[in-house]
DNA sequence: ACCAGTTGGTTGACGTGTCACCCACCCTAG
DNA sequence: CTAGGGTGGGTGACACGTCAACCAACTGGT
């Protein structure tokens, strides 16, 4: 049929959907739990994370940066959190165009009720999985498809 | 504050940052791909090819469960799908309140088209990062999530 | 001073996933 | 045979992400 099929070989399939099932199970539950008992999405979660960290305080494309999104998707779930007394926008003075998200007090309250429960997840559902080679060696291989992913076209 | 914070190590949080920023920007550019150049979701694509390899027709929940999926899911997509002609719905005499999936031509074909594409997207952006050694061991790491999943309550 | 291009940010439409709830049909105990 | 529970499957509302287009404000060069 086709002139280049190249399949993958069975240990190469067995990486990839080992891998698919894993990520989308071990994502899938833990973003289930975070919302579940912190009433916020794991979107909410690492915006507030970042925004907090970073002093509650931030230029929208900064924090749409430091986050690694879309704009687009910044903008929506900052609507979204403004909605829900998150965070709350405010202009910019030295930029007409721009835009200051702060996080509000109920925003701050929020991350730090959640931060501890969500580590607790993540260490229930994925550190305690694994010895720590096998998170160090985890740790190098994402490294390694991130680094190739940055090399590679699109 | 909290009497048990027990935050995460450096290396094991070197780890989850990792595997996490990993996986989104991998499945990200992956299904972006994959419907750029086939017209297919992700979601299209592992639906059909699911259901092909089982020979173009199965019952509703057969297939759930196949792809495991949720099956207000699944119901969702193989109304969307049909909607766009790429699979279609049959009673089932067995059962009254039974549904067959079934393949249509244009879905067989669309797979069968997509599928060589996605593979050499995956061997492109992830088989191509790692050596076969890293390979296995994400494979073998990603099946002790599994089953440490499998374990855990929720 | 002006205009072209870039940057900051928004918007609307659309496909997707989840949750909660629903209904119809099947099955088994009594 | 019949009530009650389980199973097969659908629905509607809502949150989310992407794409493409848009607008306003800021550059820089001429």
């Amino acid at each position: 049929m086709n002139a280049t099929p190249r399949w993958l070989n069975p240990e190469q399939q067995a990486a990839w959907d080992g891998f698919i099932r894993m990520q989308e199970k071990l994502i899938g539950r833990l973003s289930r739990r975070v919302q579940a008992d912190s009433r916020m999405s794991p979107a909410d979660y690492i915006v507030l994370a970042k925004l907090t960290e970073a002093g509650g305080r931030m230029r929208f494309m900064d924090l749409t940066k430091l986050v690694e999104w879309e704009k687009s998707r910044m903008s929506h779930q900052v609507a979204r959190m403004a909605k829900r007394g998150l965070v709350s926008k405010e202009e910019c003075p030295d930029d007409g165009r721009g835009a200051f998200i702060v996080a509000t007090p109920a925003g701050r309250e929020a991350i730090e009720e959640a931060a501890p429960v969500h580590v607790e997840h993540v260490r229930r559902l994925f550190i305690d999985a694994l010895t720590q080679e096998e998170l160090d060696s985890l740790a190098r291989i994402s490294n390694r498809v991130l680094a190739h992913l940055e090399k590679q076209p699109d």
